[in-house]
DNA sequence: CGGTCTACCTGAAAGC
DNA sequence: TGCTTTCAGGTAGACC
């Protein structure tokens, strides 16, 4: 499940092999994604890729006519490829560059997007969303007055790409963990105090992931290249019924906004 | 407008 | 064993 780090460290990972590379075609094998792929996407034939951008949890492959936004939803991931290979099942777009090799969005349940953006215009997806979470416009000051008056509990605050983005259901399970913050406690009657303490946690357990994911970056460009999943130490995420790594005690699981959410009765509060 | 809920998907795992 | 049900979850948009 593709959350922040696994996109950056995406890419990260295919930037080198398609920056400054001439797009020669682009193959839609299934254009039923999110969002039916938009015929525009064939601008991209024959033009140079300037830049590889993330914004939030979308990448921006970028060219003077324009930028392919793809989203990688709940199981989507990247691939850089020879052309030569076989697709594998639920490849559903690929783009093919002039140094023979191929870019193939694989995403079994089709909740990724592939877009379009012309020069100058901001995609609709790009409206309303909050600062990135590893600039300094995410900080504690930003969390604690865009949750004054708010009775969502502090995790759903958290995950809502309006207050911040790139903070899904893993890492908002980790950073209250980390903070020592229930999860269900009412965002409007946090103190500035918490958090400041949980702002920089946010923000480290995120550059720690993305550290981590880039050590396996080697083998992006191979065909059994697996990146977007890597070893990542986590404290209570997938952990139900395990014993706290602090204190012992029964880690609990509760729902919240139809997620899952871990979480100590003991050390959150 | 704020808050909550749902649709979109497939495959793995659990349940029967 | 094999069929059915549940669950996983990011995000936009519907809904009250």
């Amino acid at each position: 499940m593709p959350e922040l780090p696994e996109v950056e460290v995406s890419r990260q990972g295919i930037e080198p092999h398609i920056k400054q590379k001439v797009v020669t075609e682009v193959r839609i094998h299934n254009g039923r994604l999110r969002w039916p792929v938009p015929e525009d996407v064939q601008r991209l034939c024959g033009k140079t890729i300037d830049a590889v951008h993330r914004r939030a949890k979308y990448l921006l492959l970028e060219s003077k006519v324009g930028s392919a936004i793809l989203h990688l939803g709940m199981s989507g991931s990247l691939r850089v490829v020879e052309q030569s290979e076989p697709l594998k099942k639920h490849d559903h777009v690929e783009l093919l560059f002039d140094n023979g090799l191929a870019l193939r969005l694989n995403d079994p349940r089709r909740f990724g997007a592939f877009l379009w953006q012309s020069p100058g215009e901001a995609h609709t997806v790009f409206a309303k969303l909050g600062p990135e979470p590893l600039t300094d416009d995410f900080d504690a000051k930003h969390l604690y007055e865009c949750s004054r008056g708010k009775k969502v509990a502090v995790k759903q605050f958290i995950m809502d790409n309006h207050v911040v983005v790139g903070v899904g259901n893993i890492y908002a399970n980790e950073s209250l963990f980390k903070a020592g913050i229930h999860p269900k406690r009412e965002a409007g009657k946090i103190s500035l105090a918490r958090y400041q303490k949980l702002t920089p946690i946010i923000k480290d357990t995120l550059a720690a992931a993305i550290l981590q994911g880039g050590t396996t970056l080697k083998d992006f460009a191979q065909s059994d290249g697996k990146p977007g999943y890597f070893a990542q130490e986590l404290l209570v995420y997938g952990r139900k019924g395990e014993p706290c790594v602090q204190c012992g005690a029964e880690l609990q699981e509760i729902r919240l906004g139809q997620r899952s959410t871990i979480y100590c009765k003991k050390c959150q509060r």
